[in-house]
DNA sequence: CTACATTTTGACCAATCAGTCAAGTTTTTT
DNA sequence: AAAAAACTTGACTGATTGGTCAAAATGTAG
């Protein structure tokens, strides 16, 4: 067993962790580019070159946030429940989604960011591992639609559109709250949006005659 | 009358015309930050230091950029018509969105890219300008829901599920090419998907008793 | 054609920034 | 306690880049 040397030690894992938490919120406010190391260091207390000796390149501090971001986004999409209620899950990953979206809109806008550049750093894995999951939640609407559990949509247009309603609270925070200024101080703000997007995505907003 | 001097040449128009064009390319590509003054002259076939005689400053040339496409992209939300159909003039706001997103996703990339970094060049306009004119379609969408020729959701969540899910289609074209690579190649794509959102956003995804 | 204004550019400058290096300090191991 | 390993940093470097400048080229009006 020849096994590389990843002895990791305490200090290392406290820095690394001041690092990324520092890069996130920088990164998030200026993009890779925008971002300067020095900024980085700033806000991780510590020297530049201490912190090249952590991670020897920029684009090394940058991929490792986005993989962790990556990761807490799709969390809760993994835990769409093929057994469970198909609009009682579908509730729960919009509620979850939007959570996330109020308590840390900077990964969401460094995700954003990333893809709105074309994906430079994280193309592969959007290409292979997303899209399999995705397929996978695909065929599990597909299955309620044929059960008769859920309108008959397009599975693929519903995700898009549950994705991109979700991350804009999270990503176009600046327009919302110059349009609805007063309404985005509101405490209950989240719990709001979260019951207004499941009523109109549930229902529609075709006026019926039962009401 | 002490008019300044305002001769704008014939030569001034072309190359101003071609430098925005460069420029929304680049700024949508790269963001502010990542976009240099030589890429842009390149593209505009041009030496930096001429269109510096056009546009003096890196920020002139993105702001510009920015207020012809905010222009673009606020038109079709003006027009949709108090005195028509509700359901219609929905449908006819997201079809010219979507449109938009297939023709010129480098504006609304560009777009949402400066709202991403917090808006620092348009704050102001979304403040007032873009207050306002949501103001107006908020209350006619309200009316119609008085009339009970809507379903009666919320206005403001109503607006921005259909900015979030129109603006996703061109701002994360490089997710949706990844996650399902051959029907975007389909031309007929952006019809699809309009007709596919509209079904969802007018009927939601509740299943019924009565198809 | 002449005089004037506009347009164009090569060469340059100062600032910024990713990354290096060598020398020091602290922590861990023995 | 001594030695080794891990950690930290001030000072520096080379490349990039936003912007300047002066001089040349081109266009235009009388």
């Amino acid at each position: 067993m020849t096994q590389t040397k990843t002895k990791t030690t305490r200090i290392q894992e406290i820095n690394r962790g001041i690092i990324l938490d520092a890069a996130l919120e920088v990164f998030s406010a200026y993009g890779f580019r925008g971002t300067t190391i020095d900024q980085i260091a700033e806000k991780a207390g510590m020297s530049k070159p201490n912190l090249l000796y952590y991670f020897p390149r920029k684009e090394d501090i940058y991929v490792t946030v986005l993989e962790k971001t990556l990761d807490d986004w799709l969390t809760p999409f993994r835990h769409i429940d093929p057994t469970g209620d198909p609009l009682d899950e579908l509730a729960k990953y919009i509620i979850a989604k939007l959570k996330l979206s109020e308590s840390r809109p900077e990964s969401s806008r460094v995700f954003a960011n990333e893809i709105l550049h074309g994906a430079p750093a994280i193309g592969d894995f959007l290409q292979t591992h997303l899209r399999q999951i995705v397929d996978r939640k695909i065929a599990v609407i597909r299955t309620w639609i044929d059960e008769g559990r859920l309108a008959p949509v397009d599975p693929h247009h519903l995700i898009f559109m549950i994705w991109a309603t979700t991350q804009h609270y999270a990503d176009f925070k600046v327009q919302i709250g110059a349009v609805v200024p007063d309404r985005v101080e509101d405490e209950n703000f989240y719990e709001e949006t979260a019951a207004a997007i499941i009523t109109i995505l549930f229902n529609g907003i075709r006026p019926r005659q039962d009401y």
